[in-house]
DNA sequence: AATGAATGAGAGTTCATTCAT
DNA sequence: GATGAATGAACTCTCATTCAT
């Protein structure tokens, strides 16, 4: 009985530390840039050891994951939440409030968001915490689309171009914040604002209107 | 007489081996990514001593500023042209090229692009040319507002969404190749309408409509 | 009486999980070379924690140490075995034998051999179970020599030589595999049969006649 | 004129801090084994930094491989000057001095033949200076064949046969300065001995009597 | 003007060993 | 008796930068 549980208390104890120590890695980030972080760096900051780094994660490029997927989760987790209590209400409003809810988490964690989309990744793979938010945008649109708000079979193309939309704007106001913007919220409310309504207008037909594709030397 | 010109030659000719330095640096950086890019090894690359590089630059910030600010003159460069060229053009057509032209770059260039756009930047300050590339499409958004094409007013909130749209499909395109996008060309064509048409309607008015923000915890 | 054998049943306990452990590192040792044997790594291969590794021995070295012994128990119980099963036979052949057997255990047990023989020893001390497979040559030898087949008063010379002999050919087909030997088995054969027939000849006289000692600057 | 021998002077300067390296790495190395070499305690040694020592070696392997090959050729070299000393001399009897100036070299040069022969090379590759060596064996045994000698076709035979030979007495005194040898002169002289008198008899014909192989469990 | 030499700081990672529990 | 946690020193290697010549 004594020892029942001792397996999952170990875990229990290491999942803690585990956090303490993306919390902390997360915090000089924040403070110091993503540059700034390497393993000695970190250690000094939680008070371990190197070495004890490397009792808890097998690498540099894990805990970088896992402060990304963390983050991620936590915005998919959002977004599907803001579905689920959106069920009978009218669906491209709901989008609409995912997309800012998508800026706003960027903006709010600039560094994971720095991270996870604008700094090369060292595998090719995409993340699979970014996979799931952008499955939760994907089934907003698709809930659209079965309510007739979007044209059929626009589903995909319209959620790629929904997120290029918001991740436009949200990396040039986190990469330069010292640009002259309009007021961030206006040019946000814009974005977001144009993005909605062209999708509900897409139109395989215009599409091959558009034949001019210059080229640069 | 004899040396009236000699700081001149001498600038001349710093600048000339200036530039050849950066060219020896887009190349390497082209080649095997920026990562790899140490004084070292562009020493190498140009056949210059590493002391000679500090000669010509402050450092090696110095020459990434300069890369970059190279590429994105020769793209503000191009946009200039374009308009230059159509000038009893459909001022809109010439913008949409316009996108087409600044993705393609991002594309084409995507080691400069990445340099520029999506790794902090050490300073605050916006790379002039970045602001040359601003403003040329700011420009052809102006011919537009002048033609009525576009509604009044709304000419730099609408140059910082277009700027956002394209941003945002060249960086995604960029930063994650592996994701499963639609064709690339489908959804950039998408984008850059979608981006076009939406200026075309800018409502102000519209605006006002939304008030929903949510927040993220 | 109940704990009379309490301490002699800790003791094969301790024993037994010795055995254990060795037989662990032993594998790993030869799937991973001597290199990789990390007490991290070896603790994983038993089961134990690496605190339990340093109840049983007192560190990595004894752990090798034992490895060496064991390894080189069993060849000098094999060749005593040998012995004990050829008494009517001709000593000298079974000293070739033996001889062969010592290269064929070289061969199969290559790691062992060279912790044993080829990596420095920590200590300047003989292990004792190399010298009793000495031992176990030597008493061969003596035979040979009881029988009036090896020259009377050269049977520790004789018996150094031939060891050297076959450690020779042993060390060498082990460390430089990639060297382009005549067949193995060929070199092997003439080596031993060189070492057999050269101390059934070996006369002290003739020791004297070499006289010629070159230096090397 | 002034910088003609530039390049050359830099070279010649280059390759004499290269040995004031390796003189250097030799002293640590057999002062504190070959454990203890490491790129820091080398830097310390020396009185350069680190960096440094990657200025004139690719890393530390390239260290150990000019510091074997140094050796080596040494020992080439001196086995060929004695064989074009020898010329008109018994070819036997210059074998035979070969042999006592490998052995020689191997135990005044315990730490370089203990890096070239007895520690695992990283690479499988045999390193060029020690197939020198054994070319230079090689020769002087085909002067031996030349002179009817030595048996025709067993040059390459006979000639791993004598290497087995020396290699083995030399690494077992190397190794096992502790054993309780009989005087190192006189076991050297008897295997030397043993070596030269077998290889003059070998006899091909011998070595299929031999069928006896025995196998180890 | 130009260089080769040199450096100190720092990177990620692994290790044998200890010890409170 | 046994463990999980932790450490500190060690490892090889790379870097941007400086400076005497």
């Amino acid at each position: 009985m004594l020892f029942m549980n001792s397996s999952s208390d170990t875990e229990h104890r290491k999942e803690a530390i585990r956090r303490t120590i993306l919390d902390a890695a997360r915090e000089t980030f924040i403070q110091e840039g993503y540059r700034s972080i390497s393993m000695r760096r970190l250690a000094n900051k939680t008070g371990y050891s190197v070495g004890a780094l490397y009792l808890y994660f097998t690498g540099k490029d894990e805990i970088f994951d896992c402060l990304i997927n963390q983050s991620f989760q936590r915005l998919a987790g959002t977004l599907a939440g803001l579905q689920q209590r959106s069920v009978n209400r009218d669906p491209v409003e709901t989008l609409q409030k995912a997309l800012y809810t998508y800026v706003d988490f960027g903006l709010r964690n600039s560094n994971d968001y720095r991270l996870a989309l604008l700094i090369q990744p060292a595998t090719g793979a995409v993340p699979g915490s970014l996979l799931s938010v952008f499955a939760a945008l994907r089934a907003m649109v698709g809930c659209c689309v079965e309510q007739g708000r979007i044209p059929i079979d626009s589903e995909e193309l319209s959620t790629q171009a929904l997120w290029a939309a918001v991740h436009g704007v949200t990396s040039l106001l986190i990469q330069q914040p010292a640009f002259s913007w309009v007021g961030r919220e206006r040019l946000i409310q814009e974005v977001v604002g144009n993005a909605i309504s062209a999708i509900q207008n897409t139109d395989p037909a215009r599409l091959e209107e558009i034949t001019v594709r210059p080229s640069v030397a």
